[in-house]
DNA sequence: TTGACTCCCATAAAATCCCATGATATCCCT
DNA sequence: AGGGATATCATGGGATTTTATGGGAGTCAA
């Protein structure tokens, strides 16, 4: 799993070192990394291309006209395939450096099945909103043994 | 499989590069190529023969006689098998350069399975129209909360 | 012989590999 | 528990390979 939060610099080849856990995560279960723009949040997403693959197996279940379809496509589009070199380092493809308006520094956010990487700000931002939400609404409440039917 | 997406010069004799990654996808699987027309947008579509083949079992699972299955062979019948040069470029029939309203450039955006070809502003129309959906309706449900089974 | 197509070679830019190093963490022995 | 030895991590930079692209020579058919 992708868990745990750290600070590593990119260099001026746009090379980042994943931090070590998730990069032994992802070995161990011999998987590819997938990197994404988020959906959501001014962010790359991480994760693994087997998860990534369900996606995929999911446009072809939609009606192929669907805009939940088309939007699937556009996140494929916007996803790249990336392998570490020697010493556990990736090279985060230009689009994605621009999207999530990242420069010299990444945060790496692991979320379980996936991680976020932010620029600096950007996760200062996101941090303190979700702590602004949990004083105004209080802690959130987690099913956790979820019926599936 | 066929991820992200690139802007490449097509030249005087309708060459293009197809990307390194969807290239090596295609060698690695040992599959031919196969260009179309879209049946939804005015691009091309990119597949592998394998693919291709499921398309094609589909039609006889059709009626024979139905609307479909007379669209369906109006398209294999514009489909091209395509091989690349020994620098990994492949030539654009003319039927797909006008269907899809190419003239120097094309952008690849590979979706999965398959992959699109476009031209610049053709592209540039759908990416935005993909950005306003994603704002007005948010990401699709299957995002947020995947059932794995 | 002219046009269209296919090989083959050339090249600049970009991506990738390889080796090096300081800092930190981990181990191990007493 | 201390304290040195060892491994691992994050980072830097140069060398090498790959990619995308341009252009010419050979080939085949009309």
């Amino acid at each position: 799993m992708f868990l745990s939060t750290s600070h590593n610099k990119i260099d001026l080849k746009c090379r980042v070192s994943i931090p070590a856990t998730y990069r032994l995560f992802l070995e161990k279960s011999e998987e590819q990394l997938i990197l994404f723009k988020s959906l959501q949040f001014k962010c790359i997403e991480g994760t693994s291309l087997s998860r990534m693959q369900r996606y995929i197996n999911a446009i072809d279940e939609l009606d192929a006209m669907s805009d939940d379809a088309f939007v699937l496509r556009m996140m494929m589009a916007d996803s790249f395939e990336t392998k570490f070199d020697a010493s556990g380092r990736i090279v985060i493809p230009e689009t994605l450096m621009n999207f999530a308006e990242l420069s010299n520094k990444a945060v790496f956010m692991g979320i379980g099945e996936s991680f976020y990487v932010w620029s600096p700000s950007e996760y200062e931002k996101q941090y303190k909103k979700s702590k602004q939400i949990l004083e105004e609404k209080g802690p959130p409440k987690l099913i956790l043994n979820k019926k599936t039917e």
